[in-house]
DNA sequence: AATTTGTGCAACCGAATAGTTGCGCATATA
DNA sequence: TATATGCGCAACTATTCGGTTGCACAAATT
């Protein structure tokens, strides 16, 4: 199955469980235990996570460990880029429509 | 109602708004022109945007101009700031894993 | 004054989501 | 060989989501 990695990062405990994986590789069982729901419930996380690539797995006997992609969070940060230069700038929109609606009141 | 900006981004229509109106605050109608879907199912998906603040509203008579809320993208982005050392460092979680395999296969 | 226009709100509906429990099965361990 | 462990899969359930249509109502236009 195909995902969008946004629909993906929508849900906090996936995002959490990204931030655990982010400095190391983990076994779904470790990552569980960090969470209040159960086992399975996370290991649903996970594999949403891995459907749309967030993160990779490699397995080692009966253990699998999970770690995060890069790769593909960049392609969230690609989308942000459209945005960044708006908060960099000076005059944004809502700038623009006070002084288009000021305008407007002085005719 | 409390909103998560992330579950905001997560639908693609919602993006493509976000996008929209980034350079130019809109109205509802002229937004909706942009989609195949309902006027009102577009309206929905502004007003969960207003929800998490990701927009802001001014209205001019009837008319209701929409804008995009830097400020509330820039929490997305800081959010992103926890995985940009990630793929910044040569050495991420993988590279470590595989090291750790490794050394355990020598044993 | 009558009509059109811009917008929000409510009710309804099918699909997707996030959780649960129970199970099967391969790999470790005793 | 028998048991324990790590994991994924399937079935079920309540809730949320994204869409629709119909309506109300204030503001603009005729």
């Amino acid at each position: 199955m195909r995902r969008d990695p946004f629909q993906a990062i929508a849900d906090p405990t996936r995002r959490a469980i990204l931030l655990l994986i982010a400095s190391q590789a983990m076994t779904p069982n470790a990552i569980a235990e960090n969470f209040k729901s159960s086992r399975q419930a996370v290991s649903k996380h996970i594999q949403i996570l891995a459907e749309c690539e967030l993160v990779k797995q490699k397995q080692d006997g009966r253990e699998i460990y999970y770690h995060l992609n890069s790769t593909k969070m960049k392609e969230i940060d690609k989308w942000l880029e459209n945005f960044r230069k708006m908060w960099e700038n000076k005059f944004d929109s809502l700038d623009k429509l006070l002084l288009k609606l000021q305008t407007k009141q002085k005719k």
